[in-house]
DNA sequence: GTTGAGCGTT
């Protein structure tokens, strides 16, 4: 099922802080890490939620280990399509992750299946948010289009996990 | 040796 990244972020950003020693709430609910039963039947969305398709292949990754790497991001996301870039950001002053990055697929298809089974995971430890990345570059082809009035793209907050 | 807002270099 598609769960709504808002709803999700509510329910994980309740104390915006990573391993809290006194209120560990999830931690003892964690026992179910029911793998999806992967239920490929698309044409069916009458149960689709606030989870509209991808416009974009890019995607950007939130709430990344300052431990995780380009290499960790590229083999978490590798199996979900082809990659054709994977890259977690770092700062050029003190060299390390950002807490963020981003991995483009060949296809949007690639890129909203990696998306709906990576959305709000695991990763190092920490739970991570896939997302729409926002174009760095200009397109040639803007959208004069009036029909589009929302410009925002849901950023989630991280959250850590006790583990 | 990390503790956390946010959208990257070539």
């Amino acid at each position: 099922m598609a769960l709504s990244s808002s709803l999700l972020r509510r329910l994980l950003l309740r104390g915006s802080t990573p391993v809290s020693s006194s209120s560990a709430t999830f931690c003892s609910s964690a026992g179910s890490p029911t793998q999806s039963p992967l239920s490929s039947v698309f044409g069916d969305d009458t149960e689709v939620s606030n989870v509209p398709p991808l416009t974009t292949p890019k995607l950007f990754i939130s709430g990344l280990s300052r431990l995780t790497t380009d290499e960790k991001l590229k083999n978490a996301f590798a199996p979900f399509g082809q990659l054709l870039e994977s890259k977690v950001i770092t700062d050029r002053i003190s060299g390390r992750s950002k807490g963020f990055g981003f991995v483009r697929y060949a296809t949007l298809e690639e890129a909203e299946n990696a998306r709906q089974e990576m959305n709000a995971k695991f990763l190092d430890g920490w739970v991570i948010f896939v997302d729409p990345a926002k174009p760095r570059e200009h397109k040639p082809a803007p959208q004069p289009d009036t029909h589009s009035s929302h410009t925002g793209f849901t950023t989630h907050k991280t959250v850590g996990w006790c583990g």
